[in-house]
DNA sequence: CCTCTGCATCGACAGACGTCGATGCTCGTC
DNA sequence: GACGAGCATCGACGTCTGTCGATGCAGAGG
């Protein structure tokens, strides 16, 4: 016999809207990357949450047009915030911003009361 | 005068390894796409977290051989887990799965006491 | 045994991404 | 005012990624 209702399960229509997915998949894109990654470990651990882009170029062994592109890309998906200081660019985060991303995915709001 | 120390932080040798942070950023790859965070959503809204690939084509607009592949990203990832039954295959959450990926992120990790 | 259905795999293509060297801009110093 | 240092931007290149149509494979039904 043909199961013509497919499975046992309904149409599925229920799960996220596909704007909501692809806004949250653009800022989960930013925290994608092993460099951008090792760029916010760097700066959290720091002792202010804060650091120079000059103190970031060298543990990265990146050119340093790439961390300055990388950190672009960290503060447009509003990880991290710039602070020009003279002519040096001290990049510090955004507190909340991390945690808010990533309660986003789908099966992970759970864990988080409020 | 020339500031030779650049700035006043130290030469910041903390953070996360290379490796850690290529991992994590595998991983992390796998959720930064629409599709695959529209996926992990159908099944997370699912009654019993699980559900078919037949229901999961029609809702995203995708073909079924996108779908597919999508669904073996995250497979591969770590976060799915496929359970053939006959000619169909059933695709069901593993639990906490998502819950790791996020908390190895920087500045993530301190929200959750476990 | 043959057919049909559901799903995975293959090959190909366009677009996005990470990386770099070269260049430009701004600020501090002499 | 001229020079140098720190960063951002630009243009280019190779690679990876998402998407599709076509095909292959396993299981159920006639």
């Amino acid at each position: 016999m043909l199961p013509d209702a497919s499975c046992s399960a309904g149409p599925l229509t229920g799960g996220m809207t596909a704007a909501d997915a692809t806004e949250l998949a653009r800022v989960l894109k930013a925290l994608a990357d092993p460099a951008r990654l090792r760029l916010l470990s760097l700066i959290a651990d720091s002792p202010t949450a804060a650091a120079c882009a000059c103190d970031l170029t060298e543990p990265l062994g990146l050119s340093q047009p790439t961390v300055s592109h990388h950190l672009k890309v960290l503060v447009d998906a509003g990880f991290l915030d710039r602070d020009k200081r003279g002519v040096w660019a001290w990049y510090s985060l955004i507190p909340g911003a991390l945690q808010r991303a990533v309660t986003g995915v789908p099966g992970v709001a759970e864990l988080s009361p409020a």
